[in-house]
This record gives C-alpha cells, sequence and structure tokens, in this order.
DNA sequence: GGTAATTGTGGGTAATTGTGGGTAAAACAA
DNA sequence: TTGTTTTACCCACAATTACCCACAATTACC
C-alpha cells in the first residue's frame, strides 16, 4: 500500500522525482512499467504500477457503455492513460497534456493512496484540503452508513 | 492500549521525543515502524504503531471512491501518512508539513488514545479542552443513542 | 537529602535525496 | 533528406535527513 505526503517540483522539461522510498518498489514491480492517468474526480493525476492499472483496466472495461457516467470515466482514463517509467533519477516525465489537466505549475504535490499516487498542483492541493477540512469540522453533509461506522 | 498524557518539546529540527514509558512497546511491536498522519476532525496528529494502522488502512480501502465524504477522509488520511521509526534516543521526526497542520510550536502534548497517540501544539490543547469541558456540562447538542446508554 | 540512573533536549557530521542543467539520441515535421 | 523539437541519459550542487555524541533535567533509590 502506497501512503505519504511529498512536495515535489516540475522542472522546466516537465519531469517530476518520485520520493526515493517508493523507487525501489516502482522499479521492481512489473520491470518499472507504470501509468499515468488523469483522476476523473479531481483536477489531479494517478500514477499507477502496470501490474495495478491492469486491474483497473479490467474493471473499467466491464462497466456499461449506457451509463453515462460509467462510460465517461472509462473514456477518460483510458484514453489519457500515458506509459512511462522512473529515469535515472528516480523521476517520471509527465506529457504537456496531463500537466495542463491538473494545472501543474512549479510545485506539485504527491500523496501515497493506496494502490497508486495521486498527484497535485501545490496551490490547488492546498485550497481543496483547506475547504474539506472545513466541512469535516462542520459536519455539513451527514455521513454515510459506511462513515458512521468508522472508528479511526 | 495507550493512555495517559505527556508535555513534550519539538526541537529545531522538528523531532520529538515519545515518552519513555511507552518505547518499548513501539520499538517491539512490528519491529518499530510507525505511522504519523493527521487527525481529519481537529488540528492534531495520530501516531500508530504500523500494525494498528493496516487496519486502518484496510477499512479506509474498502470506502467507495463515488461517495464524497469517504473519498476525501480516504485522500487525507493516507495522503499524508507517514512512514516513522523511532531514533536511538527514542525520537520521532515530524514533518515540516505534519508540523504546519497541526500548528505545532515548541511545546507539544501527547495524550495515549487507546490504538494510538494523539499530538497537539500544548497552546491550542489547552484552548480546545477547556472549551469542550464547558460544551458537555451545557449539554450543547443532544447525545447519541450509544452516548445516552454509555455509563462512565 | 544525596547520589546514581534514567530521560529529555540540543547540536555536529556524514550520507542520502531532490533539483537543475548540459549534451546526445530519438522522434517528428517540412 | 534536413532542421526542429522532444526525450533520455549524464553529471553536479544544495538541502534535507539519519546517525552519533554530549549535556541538563528529572526521577528513582538508598
Amino acid at each position: 500500500m502506497f501512503r505519504g505526503f511529498n512536495t515535489l517540483s516540475v522542472d522546466s522539461k516537465g519531469r517530476l522525482a518520485v520520493p526515493s522510498r517508493h523507487r525501489e518498489r516502482l522499479s521492481s514491480e512489473t520491470g518499472g512499467c507504470l501509468v499515468l492517468t488523469l483522476n476523473p474526480m479531481d483536477r489531479s493525476l494517478w500514477l499507477y504500477p502496470l501490474i495495478e492499472w491492469e486491474l483497473i483496466e479490467t474493471k473499467l472495461a466491464e462497466l456499461s457503455d449506457f451509463d453515462k457516467q460509467g462510460r465517461r470515466t472509462k473514456q477518460m482514463m483510458r484514453g489519457y492513460a500515458t506509459d512511462c517509467q522512473l529515469d535515472a533519477q528516480g523521476r517520471i516525465l509527465i506529457p504537456q497534456e496531463l500537466r495542463d489537466y491538473a494545472q501543474l505549475k512549479k510545485q506539485a504535490v504527491i500523496l501515497g493512496q493506496g494502490n497508486k499516487f495521486e498527484i497535485w498542483d501545490e496551490a490547488a492541493w492546498r485550497e481543496q484540503r483547506d475547504q474539506w477540512l472545513e466541512q469535516i469540522g462542520d459536519d455539513l453533509g451527514e455521513p454515510s452508513d459506511a462513515l458512521r461506522s468508522l472508528s479511526l
């Protein structure tokens, strides 16, 4: 399971260094093949080891084309899925198209999210985060059943 | 079960010494691997032994990505979960990001909370505590059924 | 109350990690 | 083909972190 937070810089060539503690795992699993795609929920990117991505791909293939949300999710995630690998310094190159989608500027943030990583523009992330935290504090919106019975 | 209260100092490098009576347990369980993350309810931090954290992680992984609140709880807790270990002096290094989140200044407070510890800035803790104590007395907000049948 | 052990705190040094940029190879367009 | 842009690989510096040692404060014990 991937977890943890890092701020990182996206250099002028669009490269981003993966935190060193994750490098070994990312370069050993599936021969270092990774898949970068967009996160259809938020303006951010998802980075999967190939082996994890293949599971996602299978699940997506099963979604009906006659369900709107399912169809869109499929189109987006598959359509933008880009193969990549870590370079000798442990960095990945993020295509212009995906940088634009996530509005990545110089400073980015990478979050471990279980089977994948999530990559955000730093400013955008902080804004979102503060907004969410406020909502949690305010108890706006009643928690779902799953949350209601969750003890942390 | 962890319990008890301590005041501690956070040094200039962001390190915090765990009270000695808890050290043995923390360094023996799961080979001394710990997980530090944010408490999404309050501006404080949670410190879990890895084995306890993994239970949480499993519960989080089961929350649906299509439930907004669930997704966000997941993003926050997993995203900020940082692996750490006690150093030779029984301290943990708290990443800048988490120090900022909890607004940790020089003096901190650590509270045993069953399966985890809770870490607060000392001033913030005292303020919160006094506020809550007042509210509980005032009977603000009607207790849930579970609380209603709780005898202390 | 005095002494010894333990615990909490601070800081120096060396290794690791993140970042930037130069250059060569590859891909693409005209 | 040729010229231009993009990508891969290499090297080097700066910042951060891990590891070590030392002292001060506290606690336990006689």
